[in-house]
RNA sequence: GGCGGCAUAGCCAAGUGGUAAGGCAGGGGUCUGCAAAACCCUUACGCCCCGGUUCAAAUCCGGGUGCCGCCUCCA
C-alpha cells in the first residue's frame, strides 16, 4: 500500500507516487523573518520536519527546501520600529529562527533559499509571465491577471465568482481587476529596492515561493506543504502563477498543517496570546514540546496551553524510564533468556509503527504504538532473566523511532563523579546492614543534587531528573 | 455571504460500518525496609442533538446546535 497522504488539491487521501521512483522533492513555506518565531510557526516545523524524516525512513531520497521570506512590509516596518537595517534585522530572526527550531528537533532544509538571493529569478519569472499575458505592469506595480488562469481556485476551492464579492481595491493599487494581485511592487521613498524593468521595487507576496520551488526543485514537484492558513490566498496564487507560466502541475501533493490555538483561539496580535517558542523553551523541555504536537494529528487543530504540555511531558517521561530501565537491565545482567519469541514481537511493532505513520503521517498513532511497547517491556524487564539481544534490539528499535520522529529518548550516557559513586556505594552498604535510617539519608541528599535512586533486583540505578 | 475544519471520559487524543486505542490526572491494590519505577484493577451502557439507511453507525445519509478558521499580512 505504501504511504498514503490527504491532498489539499483532491481532498482525499491518496497513495504516494513519487514523479521519479525513489525520490521526492519537497518544499514547504518558510517564515518571514521579522520576530521570534512563535509557537504556531513551530507546528508546520515539526511536522513537515517529521514527514520529511519518515519519509527518508521509508527509503526515500528526499530533497528539502524551506524558504526565508527576509523582505516584506513586515519586515521593513519591525526595523523602522526598532530602529535598525533591514537586512541585519532578517538576518538576526533567520538566526533565531535555526537557535528555536533545532531546539525543537528540526533538521535544516538541504536548501534554505532568501528572497534576497533570488531576485533574479523572481524578475524573470514576472518577465515571463507578462509575455504570456498573464500579467500586466501598471504605474510600476506589475499584477498578475487572475481571470486569464482558468483554473484559479482549484487548491481552495474558492470560484472567481465567489471571490469578486468580497475583492476590493486598495488605495494607491492601480489593478485591472480586483482579483489581481501583486507581482511586483514599486518602491516607496527610502525603501529597500531592486531594480527591475518596471523600475525600483520589490516582489509581491507570492512569487517567491513560485521562483524559488522551480528554480531548485523544478517545474513540477511531489509535495508542497504548509500552513492551512496559506491554501488561501497564498498557495492558490502560486499555483496560478507557476502553471500559467510552465503549463505543468505545480506540485502533485498540497499538504497542510492545522492551526495551534490557545486555550481554542487563534493566536494574535490584538488578543495579545502569542507564545513565543524562545521564551517556552526556558520552561518546558523542547523535546516535550516536540513531543506534544506529535501527540496530535498534524492536520488537526491543536490547543495549546502549559498545562497540555506538562501533561504530555508526563509521558514522554514514561517512555524515556522505560528506556533508561532497559539500559540499566542490559547493563547489569547476564544474557540468560531465548529471546526469540520478543524478536519477533519487536518486528510486529515496528511493522504497527510503518502501518500508522503510512496512513497520512498518523504520528498521534504512532506514539501510541510506543507506548504499547512500553507496556509489554516493563512486562519483559520484571522477568527473572532476560536476554541481552532483546535489550539491545529494543534500544536499536526506539533509536530508530526517535530518529523518525526527531525525539530523543535516551538521557545522555553519563558517568557520575566520584563522589556520588561513593555516596551510592555507601548507601549499598548500610543497606545491606539493614541501616536504613543511612540509606534514606544518602538518598535524599542525592535528590538533592538531582539523582533519583531506584532499588532493583539488580542493584540500584540512578537517574537525573531534569531541572526544567 | 462564499469556502473549510472541529464536536469522543475530569483533561488531551485516536478510531470513518462490526460492537469505544493510547496518554495524563483520580481511586483501589501488588511489589518495596520505606520509596521510586513498574504491574494489576477501576473511571464513556456510550461518541453534540433529532431523524433515516443497515443484521450492525462514533463512523454513512438528511436536518439542526455549538465552537474555530480562511476569504486582508498571518503557520
Amino acid at each position: 500500500m505504501g504511504v498514503q497522504m490527504y491532498n489539499t488539491l483532491t481532498k482525499q487521501k491518496e497513495t504516494f507516487r513519487p514523479i521519479e521512483e525513489g525520490k521526492v522533492n519537497m518544499y514547504v513555506c518558510g517564515p518571514t523573518v521579522y520576530n521570534y518565531i512563535h509557537i504556531g510557526n513551530a507546528r508546520p516545523a515539526v511536522v513537515f520536519d517529521m514527514i520529511r524524516r519518515y519519509l527518508i525512513y521509508r527509503g526515500y531520497d528526499v530533497q528539502y527546501v524551506t524558504n526565508f521570506t527576509d523582505v516584506d512590509d513586515k519586515i521593513i516596518n519591525a526595523a523602522q520600529e526598532a530602529g535598525e537595517d533591514v537586512f541585519a534585522l532578517a538576518e538576526k530572526f533567520i538566526d533565531k529562527f535555526f537557535e528555536d527550531t533545532s531546539a525543537l528537533g528540526v533538521k535544516r532544509a538541504d536548501i534554505h533559499p532568501r528572497v534576497t538571493e533570488t531576485m533574479d529569478d523572481i524578475i524573470a519569472f514576472i518577465e515571463a509571465l507578462i509575455e504570456k499575458g498573464y500579467a500586466y505592469e501598471s504605474g510600476g506595480d506589475v499584477y498578475f491577471k487572475t481571470k486569464s488562469f482558468p483554473d484559479y481556485g482549484k487548491l481552495s476551492g474558492q470560484s472567481t465568482d465567489d471571490l469578486q464579492a468580497g475583492a476590493r481595491i486598495e488605495v494607491g493599487e492601480q489593478k485591472q481587476d480586483p482579483l489581481d494581485f501583486s507581482l511586483w511592487k514599486r518602491a516607496k521613498e527610502d525603501e529597500v529596492s531592486w531594480d527591475s524593468p518596471w523600475g525600483y521595487g520589490r516582489p509581491g507576496w507570492h512569487i517567491e515561493c513560485s521562483a524559488m520551488v522551480k528554480k531548485y526543485l523544478g517545474d513540477t514537484i511531489d509535495i508542497h506543504a504548509g500552513g492551512q492558513d496559506l491554501a488561501f490566498p497564498h498557495h492558490e496564487n502560486e499555483v496560478a502563477q507557476s502553471e500559467a507560466l510552465t503549463g505543468q502541475q505545480m506540485a502533485n501533493y498540497w499538504l497542510h498543517n492545522g492551526y495551534i490555538q490557545i486555550d481554542n483561539e487563534k493566536m494574535s496580535k490584538s488578543l495579545g496570546n502569542f507564545v513565543l517558542v524562545n521564551e517556552l523553551i526556558r520552561e518546558h523541555d523542547p523535546q516535550v514540546i516536540r513531543f506534544f504536537i506529535l501527540q496530535a494529528h498534524y492536520r488537526h487543530p491543536l490547543n495549546f496551553n502549559s498545562e497540555l504540555v506538562e501533561a504530555s511531558g508526563a509521558g514522554l517521561s514514561r517512555i524515556r524510564n522505560f528506556l533508561e530501565n532497559v539500559r540499566h537491565r542490559h547493563r547489569t545482567s547476564a544474557d540468560f533468556a531465548d529471546g526469540t519469541e520478543w524478536l519477533k514481537k519487536i518486528q510486529t511493532f515496528k511493522g504497527r509503527f510503518i502501518h500508522e505513520m503510512d496512513d497520512d503521517f498518523n504520528s498521534a498513532n504512532a506514539i501510541t504504538v510506543l507506548f504499547d511497547f512500553v507496556k509489554e517491556g516493563n512486562l519483559y524487564l520484571q522477568e527473572p532473566h532476560t536476554s541481552k539481544e532483546v535489550l539491545q534490539e529494543v534500544m536499536n528499535t526506539f533509536e530508530e523511532w526517535g530518529e523518525v520522529l526527531g525525539l530523543s529518548f535516551f538521557a545522555e550516557e553519563e558517568l557520575l563523579s566520584e563522589d556520588i559513586e561513593d555516596y551510592i556505594e555507601q548507601r549499598v552498604k548500610a543497606r545491606e546492614h539493614k541501616n536504613f535510617q543511612e540509606a534514606d539519608r544518602i538518598r535524599d541528599l542525592l535528590k538533592e543534587k538531582g539523582i533519583v535512586l531506584e532499588d532493583t533486583p539488580q542493584g540500584t540505578r540512578w537517574k537525573r531528573v531534569s531541572s526544567l
